[in-house]
DNA sequence: GTCTATACATCGATAGAC
DNA sequence: GTCTATCGATGTATAGAC
């Protein structure tokens, strides 16, 4: 166990110094010359560790991926009220920007490029996994009165991930408290900016 | 004036093509023989109407920068309510990806990688701009009491901004009434999808 | 497990004939 | 204004010595 430890270590920190060349520059703007260098090796000896540069990208995709469904599913289990459970799911994608920023950086940034190639077809299985616990809380909610029935379910889904997507571009643990833009998010979510609202 | 008319006909042509080469698969996956077979030429014959590869993209950016912020610009002028101008903030915005979808699609995609180059420094200097636009229109419904004052700006422009800026990831104008686009978001922006809203 | 050395493909861009 | 031909740089990946 300790031994295979060892073992594994190489093969994650190459992965590691990848994703933060992936996630800042573009997995295809990043040469393998270039996360060699970051490992302190040169380009050849990486292919003893991945068969391609594009395995790397799976290997922190599939990781991840497994990770953010396991949040959402954690998120989206019943206990609470309809809002509840969809503060629980933002607070989710905050959690997981906090803990892999890398990861959530390349898997919004290659959405419309890399990842729409076949290979990756396992990355929009998980999306469409996801939309349907957001669609199902939302959903539950319309059914209980607390949230508007008069809307399309999937129109809300599509705002509130659009705002979550976006996450990568802008949030800075250092800057923004991660309970402060959850609440926020909620809070425009349920009523909205119309002075009406705050009456 | 009709013999300039031949003469940029054919610069327009291959900006064109290129402009949706890059839209559909990224501007550094595309290569300057994709373009030339897309006009019908070859690859060195780009070099009489262009610099370089990047000169296209200039080229629309340049172009779709300008127009964009003269819609911005006239929907943000006063006349009517802070949430009417809102509304024709957001129908710009749908309206430029109406008439400009490749260009649209090449700005959003590239804004975290190619446009972060100095060369492209323009771009973001013109979504300040556009920022300050839309801040400002907000700040205005704060005054007048028509929005809520006791939400950060900053943080309803950008949650504005993400919405807006996925568009090109699913907006279809043969599946979407651009107006119920419209209608949608500042509905849902301004009452909330609360229960409570719709009462 | 890493390095040396290099194969092999593809890229942006150029020069000069037509 | 386009084509032919090609340069030089850069990319992924491989083979074999150490």
């Amino acid at each position: 166990m300790a031994r295979r430890r060892v073992k594994e270590d190489r093969r994650g920190e190459i992965a590691k110094c990848a994703g933060a060349l992936f996630a800042e520059q573009g997995v295809r703007a990043t040469t393998v010359r270039d996360i060699a260098e970051g490992v302190g090796m040169l380009s050849g000896s990486l292919y003893h560790h991945f068969k391609t540069k594009n395995d790397i990208v799976h290997e922190l995709m599939r990781q991840y991926g497994d990770d953010l469904v396991a949040r959402y599913e954690q998120a989206a289990v019943l206990g609470g009220t309809a809002i509840e459970r969809l503060r629980r799911l933002f607070h989710a994608c905050l959690e997981a920007n906090l803990q892999n920023p890398d990861e959530e950086a390349i898997l919004i940034r290659e959405l419309d490029a890399l990842f729409r190639e076949p290979e990756f077809g396992y990355i929009h299985e998980m999306l469409v996994q996801i939309e349907s616990l957001f669609v199902g809380v939302i959903q539950s909610g319309m059914e209980s009165g607390e949230i508007r029935a008069d809307i399309d379910v999937h129109f809300v889904y599509r705002m509130m991930m659009d705002v979550m997507g976006a996450v990568p571009r802008w949030y800075d643990p250092s800057q923004h408290a991660k309970d402060d833009v959850v609440e926020g998010w909620i809070d425009i979510f349920t009523r909205g900016v119309g002075r009406a609202a705050a009456e």
